[in-house]
DNA sequence: ATATATTGTAAGAAACATGTAACAAAGATT
DNA sequence: AATCTTTGTTACATGTTTCTTACAATATAT
């Protein structure tokens, strides 16, 4: 990523062959439109991600091809006026664009703030992706505890940090998705560690009772994680 | 503030009026829904806050019905399991439930839980409303810095800049979006910049250190930028 | 009661992840 | 082209986390 489809709208043929030279050495494709019937057969044909508008069209008006461009197309348009008119910016942003950049401009300046540009909307697109695909709820509640799963930690009712390690957050975890059942400590590896379970491995114990000491928990009368004896072990709540 | 309009879902009738007595002590108001069918019609006619699905609704399935309420609705939603509800329903939580919470629960506690749930609803509407008032997204406020994204800097609350650099507040802008989340390195990679990720790459630390030492955070005792070890790093407000 | 199996845990070793200095490379600015 | 800024790489020190081993404690079966 970091390449896009632009399209520069702009009667002035000099400057569309600059920007067009600029943008293209930085990888961009670069399409060009001098009137409405240009912009808009582009449209129809490709997909564009950023549009450069000039305000000042002969025979026409930059405006409404702001709006008609919105209509047809998601992408981010900036606004090249050549003058600053604050009015002009206002309504500009109001009829559906996104920035506006005064000529004359560096074409340094307009690469920055398409960067930023692309950017942004590649952000905005990962935290949607990574807010859909997240696992089921954030926060596991039982009587005394809450597992926050996106700060990895387990606190009491008080909102105190029990300072669990990331393993033994993500074994109290697996216990905690089935309370009040006995889950093997072969499942419990599989669940919290790659490669085979060897069963006279006791990893899974000594983090259990690491676990035990952080929750205040006596083995010998277990409160929250209790042992089953050839089984495997249990958080009741 | 500080009362919810509620919707409880369960079939069990005596549960059912110990909550709606209990919160409608509280000051809420408590609907309730024995089945889809019920829910549906609630939600249609009432702007319900919070919902309290239990997981398992006789010849239903309580999995889907949260999908449901989710496409019908902002509510939060909580989860209610039963300690003999079916193994594969809890794994396969993986839609867009907010909280689970396993029965039997003290009414206490299930209080405790809407009542921090009603505060953190409460203050995102502040924040909400108080960006578009201002000047757009264009600033994010934390407790003790502001991030101005359209000059790709920090500010301390006194309004001195840190000097960052673009690629420093970059990073930084992404843990600001997701506070109190731990982020991976390889998610924040793909946000800050292009290519791979190889799993030893170790450019997220390095410009991390950098971020701290301008914030002047301890990397042995951060108060911002705290690291999770194995997972990644989370900006805590 | 005794033998056997299972679990708890201390202590040390090993594995692992992180912070950072110092240098190199890349990029921007003049 | 020369300089300055920013970012990435390598290498190493440090501290944390996890595992192994060994033995004691406990439960179960005979």
């Amino acid at each position: 990523m970091g390449i896009a489809n632009i399209l520069s709208v702009d009667d002035d043929e000099n400057l569309q062959f600059v920007i067009k030279e600029y943008l293209e050495d930085e990888g961009h494709t670069v399409f060009t439109a001098a009137n409405r019937n240009e912009l808009l057969d582009i449209l129809e044909k490709e997909t564009i991600d950023i549009v450069l508008q000039d305000l000042v069209i002969p025979n026409d008006d930059g405006l409404s091809m702001i709006s008609a461009i919105r209509e047809k197309s998601e992408a981010f348009i900036f606004i090249v006026s050549g003058k600053d008119d604050p009015l002009d910016k206002i309504i500009g942003l109001e009829v559906g664009a996104d920035d506006y950049i005064t000529k004359p401009f560096e074409m340094r300046e307009l690469n920055a703030r398409i960067k930023a540009t692309m950017r942004r909307f590649k952000q905005q697109k990962e935290t949607a992706a990574a807010e859909t695909e997240d696992e089921g709820p954030s926060k596991i509640t039982l009587p005394h505890w809450v597992l926050d799963r996106s700060r990895f930690q387990l606190f009491d009712t008080a909102g105190k940090s029990m300072n669990l390690t990331t393993g033994e957050f993500q074994l109290l975890e697996a216990l905690a998705l089935a309370p009040n059942r006995v889950l093997s400590r072969e499942h419990l590896f599989s669940i919290t560690r790659d490669g085979k379970f060897d069963v006279y491995d006791r990893a899974i114990d000594i983090q259990i009772g690491r676990i035990r000491k952080k929750m205040n928990d006596d083995p010998n009368d277990p409160q929250h994680i209790k042992t089953v004896r050839g089984v495997g072990y249990m958080l009741v709540v």
